[in-house]
DNA sequence: CACTTGACCTGTCCGC
DNA sequence: TGCGGACAGGTCAAGT
């Protein structure tokens, strides 16, 4: 569940924490989750000093002073929580210190000891890692960081960009492309519900039968959608939390993701749940509807 | 090449 | 109450 919102609410949380740290001592309890070797761990990560905390679609990048820098992906149930030495940073009154305190638990995968504090990688499903690169070329020798699609979010993205890169993925569905990581970064399968419903657009529809008005509606859905989860901290569904272990409340405003059943805000037919680009996905079938086809 | 499906994992929920 | 199976969803590899 992690998609940019999420990603982006863990970066900042970061941002105010790792820069200037030095990275003393990295432990972990299932190799996957940790996939750097002995000797780059102990050559370019033990000792170094994370200098920032940057976000690229949903993956966390944290430059450090060895010229190499640290990438986490959470993909699904991942976290990263920081813990503070005690008497610094959250103090005793913050709202989660129970549950920061609680850490390492039996989900907890790389345990990051830094000069100040501790971080914690949890991930319930292992799915989700921490690697190490040379900063150097990094975005041109990456494989996924290469080929990745633009940040929806920037000021100079533009309609465009999002209209050409869907031209190449015209027989898709319209859902199937909005998770496809080369057309944009960062959405996934709630924020593909969520602004497919706002612009009125049936996740099945195929890319080339969406008119060019619905088009321009998806693009300013999708950003208009994340721009709100990020100001409310994100969606936690199960697993979420962001660095100091708060959940989001983007779901309360969810308008169909995980609402089959109940009325839909804009006309009050019943939400549904179908399958779509292999995911469950939520729609309100009065108001999203397949084109029909000519002929 | 365009596109879809299965694998990677664990925890939870549902039906019997 | 226990057990098997479906499901959750990000990305890559393998398959059509």
């Amino acid at each position: 569940m992690p998609e940019l919102p999420e990603v982006e609410t863990v970066r900042f949380g970061l941002q105010e924490f790792m820069p200037t740290q030095k990275v003393i001592s990295a432990t972990c309890d299932w190799p996957k989750s940790l996939a750097i070797s002995e000797a780059l761990m102990a050559s370019k990560l033990i000792g170094a000093t994370v200098q920032s905390v940057q976000r690229r679609g949903k993956l966390i990048i944290m430059p450090l002073s060895s010229g190499y820098s640290i990438l986490i992906h959470l993909k699904m149930t991942g976290q990263l929580v920081y813990r503070p030495k005690s008497g610094r940073g959250f103090g005793g009154g913050h709202p989660n210190a129970s549950l920061v305190d609680k850490l390492p638990d039996k989900s907890t995968r790389v345990i990051m000891e830094l000069t100040r504090g501790t971080l914690f990688f949890n991930d319930q499903r292992k799915f989700g890692w921490v690697k190490l690169e040379p900063s150097d070329g990094l975005y041109q020798n990456n494989a996924f960081l290469k080929k990745l699609g633009p940040e929806p979010l920037e000021d100079s993205y533009t309609f465009e960009q999002f209209g050409s890169a869907l031209k190449k993925r015209s027989k898709t569905s319209i859902k199937a492309a909005l998770l496809d990581q080369t057309v944009l970064a960062g959405v996934g399968n709630i924020y593909a519900d969520e602004s497919l419903f706002m612009a009125r657009i049936h996740p099945l529809t195929k890319v080339g039968d969406v008119s060019a008005v619905k088009l321009k509606r998806l693009f300013n859905a999708v950003r208009e959608v994340m721009s709100l989860s990020i100001s409310l901290g994100g969606s936690s569904d199960r697993n979420y939390v962001d660095a100091k272990g708060n959940k989001g409340s983007y779901l309360k405003f969810a308008q169909v993701f995980r609402k089959e059943g109940s009325a839909c805000p804009n006309c009050g037919h019943k939400i549904i749940k179908i399958r779509a680009a292999g995911r469950g996905t939520h729609i309100c079938p009065h108001c999203q509807k397949v084109p029909k086809l000519a002929g």
